[in-house]
RNA sequence: GGAGGCAUCGCCUAGUCCGGUCUAUGGCGCCGCACUGCUAAUGCGGUUUGGGUCUCAAGCCCAUCGAGGGUUCAAAUCCCUCUGCCUCCGCCA
């Protein structure tokens, strides 16, 4: 949600934003229509409650002093005490009506506001997905043809080792579900570890969360709307199953009041997440670059509104720090207006190398999305100015399946065996290479 | 799953039976001022959150007693539904 101030002052900043996302910029005409509509409203309730209030409590004492009167006072009185009910009678009638307009209004004004994306960062590349910006390149991807073998992909790798299972995953869950097997469940769990290692290394707070959430979890971190069509919902208890934990990590300070000095807050969740992947058919189908359940360490960030733009480079500078550590070849892209999702002012996304793709693929990525969500989640921060929302971000650390490819395909060997980039050993127990089994 | 209890403005708490002088009490904490060699103590004032009005501020108004409905001229208070926590019983990884 985006400050209401800026509606009423700034409001083509809002338009402009709209257009740069390809978003709809009469909406923000709409939105000015039901602000000035619900304001009246209300002003028109608080002023009949106001008379209301002021009658009421002349009846009281009233009907005391009616206790106490004599004989001759009492019918004046009585007289004056129904006059007064009787005009409270109407008056209570009124302000019924104009408490239902207002409260109509405000849903009217509500429910456009959940509409409207977050307002883009000016810098943002601006244009449909194809419009990023390429930031940084590392790393050099392997010239295989010179080592003289051609490299196999992710799969078949996987498969010569024993790491990963596709097909019983689609027998027990169908299509774009998978086992990971053996030194595969080995990989993952030793990925964890670094990645949780670097974390508290930093002083982020590992956090395990649900990944079943309540509607308000998923509307208040944006996914319910042009994103909604890729969210599992449990019709049965009305939960939904999250795509990351960057929800229920949003959500855990949710309606709360933060001290400023306790800013910033920063969490890695681990969780699984769920994805549809509705309007994918037919996209990488094989392998396990999409998949509809993996599990993922997310880096999540509440801080000052003037520091987000600073915590999202640090976000980022981790994020490279543990692909870095990976040994795999990557490019950080500064991700379009109009590829952003509609909580994220700013997006930068690192790619990692796939050789078998002959491209770069989308490994991590990361938000700065300003108030956007805290004012979704009524989440606020307090400081000597008073309060006010504060800023949320988010960034991938690790997603399981996407660095289990990038490894296996960038570090193979002619043999189909797998060497273990040097940071991952510890968490290995030494092991240095995976080998093809028999 | 069953039975009972509880939910008040940072924390604790009064008020709820019996609706209106509740404009929600008091303590702690916190902020400001005064006094005082310093600290402490003491005194006075302030201290939920959101919205509206207003050029700004002050002031004023409205809402807010877990959430949502209802009864009533009037609800923290009465009724209904829901949520959370606690106790007990049953079942279970």
């Amino acid at each position: 949600m985006i400050d209401p101030v800026i509606l009423r002052t700034e409001p083509d900043l809002l338009r402009e934003s709209q257009r740069r996302r390809g978003e709809s910029v009469e909406l923000v005409d709409e939105l000015v229509a039901a602000d000035e509509a619900k304001r009246s409203a209300q002003t028109a309730f608080d002023e009949l409650r106001n008379q209301q209030k002021v009658l009421g409590k002349q009846i009281g004492p009233l009907q005391g002093a009616l206790k106490q009167a004599t004989h001759a006072e009492r019918a004046g009185l009585q007289a004056q005490l129904d006059g007064l009910l009787a005009t409270a009678t109407l008056l209570a009638d009124q302000v019924k009506d104009a408490e239902r307009a207002a409260s109509a209004a405000a849903d009217v004004l509500d429910a456009l506001w959940l509409q409207v994306s977050n307002i883009v960062n000016l810098d943002s590349p601006v244009g449909g997905e194809d419009a990023f910006r390429v930031i940084d390149h590392v790393g050099t991807p392997r010239d295989f043809a010179a080592e003289g073998f051609e490299p196999r992909d992710h799969l078949a790798i996987g498969e010569l080792l024993g790491a990963i299972d596709v097909e019983r995953g689609a027998k027990v869950s169908g299509s774009r579900f998978f086992y990971l097997t053996g030194p595969g469940a080995m990989l993952e769990i030793a990925l964890l570890n670094l990645a949780m290692q670097q974390a508290t290394a930093h002083g982020l707070v590992p956090m395990i969360t649900p990944s079943l959430v309540l509607p308000s979890a998923m509307e208040g971190t944006g996914f319910l709307g042009q994103a909604a069509e890729n969210v599992y919902r449990l019709e049965a208890d009305d939960l939904y199953l999250v795509g990351t934990s960057e929800v229920p990590l949003a959500a855990y300070h949710a309606d709360e009041i933060i001290d400023a000095d306790r800013l910033p807050l920063r969490y890695a969740g681990w969780s699984s997440c769920y994805r549809r992947e509705a309007g994918t058919y037919g996209k990488d189908t094989r392998g396990i670059i999409r998949v509809h359940q993996f599990d993922k360490v997310e880096m999540f960030v509440f801080c000052r509104p003037e520091d987000a733009e600073a915590e999202h480079e640090r976000l980022l500078s981790w994020e490279r720090e543990f692909v870095d550590a990976l040994e795999i070849p990557y490019r950080v892209i500064d991700v379009a207006t109009g590829d952003l999702g509609s909580s994220a002012a700013r997006k930068f996304d690192m790619e990692a190398w796939i050789p078998t793709q002959g491209t770069y693929r989308e490994i991590t990525s990361t938000s700065n999305t300003t108030q956007f969500q805290a004012r979704r989640l009524r989440i606020r921060m307090r400081d000597e100015n008073g309060t006010r929302p504060l800023a949320t971000l988010n960034g991938t650390l690790c997603a399981m399946p996407r660095i289990i490819v990038a490894l296996l395909e960038n570090h193979q060997q002619a043999d189909g065996s797998v060497v273990v980039p040097q940071a991952l050993r510890p968490f290995l127990g030494g092991r240095s290479e995976f080998t093809p089994v028999g």
